[in-house]
DNA sequence: AGCCTACATTCCACTGTTGACATGTCGCCA
DNA sequence: TGGCGACATGTCAACAGTGGAATGTAGGCT
C-alpha cells in the first residue's frame, strides 16, 4: 500500500485538495506511481479516518484542502527509513522474454528489435525533458532530477540490453546457416 | 491480464498441472510474474472455460493435467507479437527518492546507501547463478539466459545510480559546508 | 443573461492480487 | 498399520487498481 504514502509525501509540503493531488499524480508521479481519481479520493477518506491527515479548510465548490497531522508526518517518515522497499518487478516486457522460444527467429528478433527502439525513444525524450528542466526556472526538485537520472539509465540500460540480446539470438539460433543467409 | 499468458507460456511447451504450473512459477517466474495458488488454479478454470487449455489428463490425486489447445497457441503467439508491452513502472524505491526533502542529509545518504548495497547484492546473487547455470548440464533455454542477463545489467544500473545520487546529494546539500563538517 | 470550461467530489462495477483456510489422497517408512 | 509429508485442488474475504458515470459549482467570456 504505497498510494498511502505517495498522498502522504505530496502532502508534507503543503496542503492540497484530492484535485490538486490528482493532478500532480498525473504529471509528475505518473511513471512514478499512476493513480486514478477513485483512488485518490478513497485514499483521502482513508487517510483522514486514520488521523494522518485532516480537513484544513474547506474552498469554494465543495472544495476540501487537507493537511498531513503529526501522525501523519511520523509514518511518511517510518515509511521511508524503516520499510524496506520491495524489490519485486512483474515485468510483461520481460516475460515475453521467456516465451520468445515458441516465435521463429524472425519474429524473436522483431521483438527485441522493438523493445530496443521503444527503449531508445523514451531514453531521447528524457534527455530532452533533462535539457529543459536544466534551464527553466522553476526546475524539478534535486530529488526530481535523481529520479530523472534514474528513467535515464534505465532507458539506456533496457536499449543496450535488447541490441545484446536480438545479437545473441542470431548468434545462437543460426550457428552455421550465415553463409546462406547473408550470401 | 499477463498471468493468462504466463500459463499459456508455459503450458506450451508441454501439459502439466496446476500444482507443477506453481513449482515453476514460485522457482523460474518468481522475479518476473509472481503468482499464488489461488490465482493460478482459478485462471486455469477460466482458460478452460475460453478453450485455450484442456484437461488432456487425470491422474493420482484429482491430478488434472492441463494441455493448451490450439485457440490457446493463437492467443499466446497474439500477445507475443501483436499486443505492445506495457511501460509501466511502479516503483516504491523511486517514489521513496521523490520524498527524500522529508528527511535529513544523513538519512537521505542511507536511504541510497541502502539501495545501493541491496542491488549489489543482488547483482553478484546473480552473477553466481550465471556461473552456476554456465557449468551445468541442463542450463536454463536461451531466454532464461537473456532474462538473467537483463537481471544483471538491471542491478548494475541500479547500484550505479544509487551510488552516483548519493553523491550528488552530498555535492547538492552541504555546498558550502564541507570545510566545517570535514574539520 | 447564458454558456462553456475548469473545478471538485462521490459512487459503482469489474478485474487482479494476496493470504489463509479447507479438504482430501497417495506413497513411504518406521 | 499408523502417521507423516508431498501431492493436489478448491474456496473465501479483503485489499488494490481501472475506468467510467453522475453530480454539481464558480468564474470568465460573449
Amino acid at each position: 500500500m504505497s498510494l498511502r504514502h505517495a498522498v502522504l509525501g505530496l502532502l508534507s509540503s503543503g496542503p492540497a485538495s484530492g484535485y490538486d493531488l490528482l493532478k500532480i499524480f498525473e504529471v509528475s508521479l505518473a511513471n512514478v506511481w499512476p493513480a486514478t481519481q477513485s483512488q485518490l479520493y478513497a485514499e483521502l477518506g482513508r487517510l483522514a479516518d486514520a488521523g494522518f491527515v485532516e480537513v484544513a479548510a474547506e474552498g469554494p465548490r465543495g472544495r476540501k484542502e487537507y493537511a498531513i497531522t503529526d501522525a501523519g508526518r511520523a509514518e511518511l517518515h517510518h515509511w521511508l527509513t524503516e520499510v524496506e522497499p520491495t524489490g519485486f518487478n512483474r515485468s510483461d516486457m520481460l516475460l515475453r522474454v521467456f516465451f520468445l522460444g515458441v516465435l521463429d527467429a524472425e519474429e524473436a528478433r522483431s521483438y527485441l528489435r522493438g523493445r530496443a527502439e521503444s527503449a531508445d525513444r523514451r531514453h531521447r525524450a528524457l534527455t530532452e525533458l533533462r535539457e529543459v528542466v536544466a534551464q527553466g526556472d522553476d526546475p524539478l526538485s534535486v530529488h526530481g532530477l535523481l529520479a530523472l537520472e534514474w528513467g535515464l539509465r534505465f532507458a539506456a540500460t533496457q536499449r543496450d540490453w535488447a541490441e545484446w540480446a536480438e545479437r545473441e539470438l542470431d548468434r545462437i539460433r543460426t550457428p552455421e546457416d550465415r553463409r546462406a543467409t547473408a550470401g
